[in-house]
DNA sequence: CGACTTTGACCCGCGC
DNA sequence: GCGCGGGTCAAAGTCG
């Protein structure tokens, strides 16, 4: 953003961030950056009667007109239709705002003139009059404007709500799929290689997930022989009917199994549960459902917990771009603190760390591919625990983007994003190359190439249709300002502008470099700033390893795997 | 002089 | 248990 200043946008191109709160979009401006909406609110009630020759509404045929910079979303989406020249808009809201006037003129002139028309001269009415109807305009156009954002407010909330709603069925999904898992090994006492992930705290822990729907999808023809094993007392049959009844369940909708889960988190964070108030205990009597938790102790549910968070902190999201510098400048301040050669790479690994913050444990791997050493990998890892900077915010849509999609896909529900199916399927088909999860890195990765342009060209597709949806499933984080800054649209159009001319997007403009904006840099940052949400986080590796157990499921454990790929090039 | 980089040593998990 | 490899530490060096 700081960095974009000779950036400039055709203001036509900015329609996809409409949705947004003026209010609080307007923390995120940069008071040099010219601000439609700003300008709009200065129009109606600092200089409400301006004509298209005023001096200081330069004529796009003038000498001293730019174009608009869209470092700011724009809420009127009618007003764009005619925004290309800024004084038309003036022009127009005038004339809206006159007509507001003229129908509550006869209100608001009847009181104001009627006690004073006996009793002053007509001189004294018409100042009277005008002086009147001028603040009166004024404050007619800020009470729409309030008005009009007071709408906006309540929109936003539905939204917010809705949103809330999709992160805590993904947060159930997630939680179910450990519960199950948990609940499996409790039974089986099956020693495997989740086990040993138990130890490496992350690592084992992705196979763990891997693993949960091939497990899933085994489990009745498991089921007569690990009967046994589990309890004596209980026919295969039985097993049987009660696991499918279990998976059903899992997968139709949350079970007690969630619900404790959800309330041993809850507690540990002091807040309340929303939602599910529905005691499958009682509902269910005698299905696996009421034993399930009795398999899991306490203990293993903290275990559980620590390996959750284990996870999340270790969820990374790799960017892989072509640069010429040694790392990419992404906004945030970076401190190296070691490198070493990796196996199978002759080009070293740097080891960076976020500085920005006192502690912050945001660390970022950048490494040369081997086969085009052209093409610099950067891998971050955590979570910022301080505010980014506008030059990290302003790019961290791309990746939050680039998640969301493989979060949300299409589907417009909660119920879609419970179901990983679709959720696989849309990663497939919305983000087959520019976006891939890695199955066989250590840590759910999504991995964003942009080393095509025409993967950068899908990308900002991908990204405006998804934007132009505002699919309710979007994190919520994703509908802020602090994703959907005015350099987003900046970067956004920039990358339009050149991907749809069939322009090569520049190189990557390493930190050592005479900066210009460029879309790596967008991703870069924005992978920073992905990390900072640690909801996102959590919601993303639990879409990231649905989709991978899935993937898994539905190719029968075939290790060609069309949606994953190690993004290691190793 | 402080911030940052370099680089060898060290730690730890994992596979054999 | 041992070796390998990834990741981190910390002292020394470099730079502005």
């Amino acid at each position: 953003m700081a960095k974009g200043g000779g950036l400039t946008i055709d203001p036509d191109s900015t329609s996809f961030f409409i949705t947004n709160k003026p209010t609080v979009l307007n923390s995120y401006t940069e008071p040099n950056h010219t601000s439609r909406f700003k300008n709009d609110i200065m129009d109606i009630s600092t200089n409400p009667i301006r004509n298209s020759g005023d001096e200081d509404v330069p004529s796009p045929a003038s000498a001293n007109w730019k174009p608009v910079l869209v470092n700011e979303m724009d809420f009127f989406p009618a007003d764009r239709n005619c925004s290309k020249e800024s004084h038309r808009v003036n022009i127009k809201k005038e004339s809206a705002q006159d007509m507001v006037i003229r129908s509550l003129g006869i209100k608001t002139g009847l009181n104001l003139t009627t006690n004073t028309s006996s009793e002053k001269s007509n001189e004294d009415d018409r100042t009277n009059n005008a002086s009147n109807k001028k603040s009166f305009n004024e404050l007619i156009a800020l009470q729409a404007e309030l008005d009009r954002m007071s709408v906006e407010n309540e929109r936003l909330k539905v939204l917010l709500s809705q949103v809330k709603d999709n992160y805590n069925s993904l947060q159930i999904h997630f939680a179910t799929l450990m519960q199950h898992q948990q609940t499996r090994k409790a039974k089986t006492g099956i020693v495997d290689e989740v086990i040993n992930g138990d130890k490496s705290n992350g690592g084992g822990l992705t196979r763990q997930f891997m693993d949960l729907h091939r497990v899933e999808k085994d489990e009745p023809s498991h089921t007569s022989s690990e009967g046994g094993l589990r309890d004596c007392s209980r026919s295969p049959m039985k097993d049987k009917v009660e696991l499918e009844y279990k998976k059903q369940k899992i997968c139709s909708s949350s079970s007690e199994i969630i619900q404790l889960d959800l309330d041993k988190s809850d507690s540990r964070n002091g807040t309340t549960t929303t939602g599910r108030e529905d005691s499958p205990d009682q509902a269910i009597p005698g299905s696996v459902l009421n034993k399930a938790p009795r398999f899991t102790t306490s203990r293993d549910n903290d275990h559980q917990h620590s390996e959750t968070l284990s996870m999340i902190r270790k969820a990374r999201v790799s960017v892989r771009a072509r640069s010429d510098g040694t790392t990419i400048n992404d906004g945030c301040q970076w401190r190296k603190y070691g490198q070493k050669m990796a196996k199978g790479n002759p080009c070293p690994r740097a080891y960076y760390r976020c500085t920005m913050g006192a502690s912050c444990p945001v660390r970022k791997q950048v490494q040369r591919c081997a086969e085009d050493r052209s093409i610099l990998i950067t891998t971050y890892e955590g979570n910022h625990n301080h505010p980014l900077p506008p030059a990290a915010m302003a790019t961290a849509s791309y990746t939050s983007a680039a998640a969301s999609m493989l979060l949300s896909g299409s589907m417009p529900s909660a119920d879609a994003l419970m179901n990983s199916n679709i959720l696989a399927r849309t990663a497939l088909s919305s983000s087959p190359s520019f976006a891939t999860l890695s199955a066989s890195a250590p840590f759910p990765t999504v991995t964003l190439d942009l080393t095509q342009p025409n993967n950068v060209s899908q990308f900002q597709r991908a990204v405006q249709g998804q934007f132009n949806m505002f699919s309710p499933s979007l994190p919520h984080f994703m509908s802020g300002p602090q994703v959907f800054g005015q350099a987003l649209q900046n970067q956004s159009k920039y990358v339009g502008l050149h991907s749809s001319q069939g322009i090569e997007l520049p190189p990557f403009a390493s930190s050592n470099q005479i900066h210009t904006p460029s879309l790596s840099d967008a991703i870069g940052s924005a992978t920073a700033a992905i990390t900072a949400d640690p909801n996102f986080t959590a919601a993303l590796v639990a879409a990231i390893t649905s989709i991978i157990g899935n993937v898994h499921s539905n190719h029968g454990g075939n290790s060609t795997q069309p949606t994953t790929r190690n993004n290691d090039n190793n």
